[in-house]
DNA sequence: ATAATTATCGGTAACGTACCCGGAAAGTTA
DNA sequence: TAACTTTCCGGGTACGTTACCGATAATTAT
């Protein structure tokens, strides 16, 4: 309310209101040793009541902060991996009043060089690393020689609960599942069979897609049936020739839940095979490819688990630890977005340029 | 790859390679005038091989900018207002290297009192001010006497597009009524008639969603019927008599596309009639007393349009604007949230305590 | 009692940058 | 040549904070 001098409060001024010495307030304020009690408490309430914000500029300009922070993300599923990492790249270069140096480095793919890379990178010191745990049993301790020497690392797009990782940021994989169980049930309305396609059910939570899947399928869709589960490694040649598999046992399923990015070849034995508009189809992640067949209603819906989103807020979670010390939501659950034909359009900006597939 | 001598290399650093001193540096590498163009180009190659990085913080420690940012937000929806409120919040003490002092001020409802505080908030010198345009053509004058004296004026949640507004956020509103047609297009099987019940065509892109619902409805779902259009003006009272009215005239219709804030009379109305499983629903906005709603299975789906991530995005942009001079995109359509059955439960965290209307 | 130790505080350099001021060098005019 | 203008550059100060070194007062040991 005292609108006279919108001065900036700083240590000075409390030392001075206070009749001491900068030194002084500096020492109360942080519960350094060898003030008075007294004085200590006097100079808080001064601080408080002349509402002093510290000068975070002049902190890190003093303590010459300078963050280093390295991102371990696979070359793989480009399509994912790509805006992630521009999401980081995003994050990284909007911060302000402390220096950070991004160190990106990658491997083959997930479960595969990644340790070898935490292994290198335990000698170099950084402040903080971020990761995505492709076997996450097989990180948790090299995680915890990271977080014991002082390095705060965050995980990404997948997760490693029993570690000792600062946070974790990644789409609830569970309810994506879901969502693609009770979209396929309120569009399908008599009875029928479904079919899931995934990657690998060991690695990037492929399990819990399939575990939400069908937990809803069966309160919310009893209608629907669960035959047959694939999974694909990754490979495009074997999501084709699984996929001609499937109908082979099933002729017509109802519909079929793809929890893999890699859906263009199931879409072409679907379409070699004349299914296309008759199978309801949920896919997973958006890339150029995938457009003419959400345009052409070829697929309902298409999960999508905002890669960009996810790289941003990991490395703000990351920084705001490292540099203000407050530890944000140690675990944040993003909602996949749920692409359809009419909202597509809204998605088209920061898309990858194409799908890079193993 | 020259990781013998990790050093911080500033300024000082390039002066000492090139033989001259700070302030000639300084002058070289940001434009100044005063330097000779052959010890500019000099020093900027110099700085390249150095690598040199600005230390940020001692920059915005010199500058020592103090930013002055209004928010002028209305009380009536406090179920999206609130959260935005928080959105910026969380936004502004997640800066740093700059002090920001934001202000909050409110009015009554969209379209009721803003131009009062825009006159008052012309005087004080604000350096950025964020605000939700109720009715665009009015407050484009006053955008403009703002612009022009310095201050960055930031659109959300609605948007004044032939204004001299910096950016805009909101949600794609044409959009979220496509979804909102789709949806029930491909629930819905067999012929039949839908309603859409509204706020105010005028305000708050109510006009821009029944537009998308009715293009989308004809070109995807053309077995369904566009009877009857409602406004509530934000009324539960109107609302709660319209949609007994709208029963009266047509006892069983198949879907209902409420696309404002307003859904606990109308979905009362239903209910008494009998109607609530009967009629496929979609909604608007998210509060505590619509989710027994959602859980129960007596909407289809509910368009959430992301107050949080609203707010704290036209903060970061209006920030990232007046701190660096870098412009974001200038006009921002977030993509809304589909919220069904399976995925409420990722969006009940930061849910308002209650729906306050009117 | 004095000396030694401890508790409490004041003073100040430095972090890297931006900007102002004055001086030197070069060029221009009388 | 002298006086002046223009161009270019070096030196210095200040931003708010932290960390260190002394200085003084209070307490304890001898």
């Amino acid at each position: 309310m005292t609108d006279g001098t919108p001065k900036t409060v700083g240590i000075k001024q409390i030392a001075a209101a206070a009749g001491i010495s900068i030194g002084t307030v500096d020492r109360a304020l942080h519960n350094r040793p060898g003030v008075n009690p007294k004085t200590r408490s006097r100079v808080l309430k001064i601080a408080e009541k002349l509402g002093y914000r510290p000068n975070l500029a002049a902190r890190s300009l003093k303590l010459n902060r300078r963050l280093r922070i390295v991102a371990h993300l696979p070359r793989q599923i480009a399509s994912f991996f790509d805006p992630l990492r521009e999401g980081v790249r995003e994050a990284a270069a909007a911060i302000r009043g402390v220096t950070v140096d991004v160190t990106f480095r990658t491997y083959p793919h997930l479960g595969d060089g990644d340790l070898k890379l935490l292994e290198e990178d335990l000698e170099r010191d950084y402040d903080g690393i971020l990761m995505t745990p492709g076997n996450p049993s097989q990180v948790e301790s090299a995680i915890r020689r990271f977080t014991e020497r002082g390095t705060a690392v965050v995980c990404v797009a997948s997760d490693a609960p029993r570690s000792s990782r600062l946070a974790s940021v990644s789409v609830d994989a569970a309810i994506s599942g879901s969502i693609a169980a009770e979209l396929l049930g309120t569009v399908l309305h008599s009875e029928g069979t479904v079919a899931t396609i995934t990657g690998d059910l060991n690695t990037f939570d492929h399990g819990e897609k399939l575990r939400g899947f069908a937990a809803t399928l069966a309160t919310m869709a009893p209608h629907l049936t669960l035959i047959s589960t694939i999974e694909t490694h990754d490979s495009p040649k074997e999501a084709y020739r699984a996929t001609l598999a499937l109908l082979k046992r099933n002729p017509s399923p109802a519909g079929i839940y793809v929890s893999t990015a890699n859906s263009i070849p199931v879409l072409r034995a679907l379409e070699e095979n004349g299914m296309c508009g008759r199978v309801q189809l949920i896919t997973t992640d958006l890339f150029a490819e995938l457009i003419p067949s959400i345009e052409s209603g070829a697929i309902l819906a298409t999960l999508y688990q905002r890669p960009f989103t996810q790289g941003k807020l990991a490395f703000e979670t990351l920084c705001r630890f490292l540099v203000d010390g407050v530890q944000l939501e140690p675990v944040t659950r993003l909602a996949p977005h749920i692409i359809l034909r009419s909202n597509l359009p809204l998605f088209l900006e920061r898309l990858p340029a194409g799908l890079e597939m193993g």
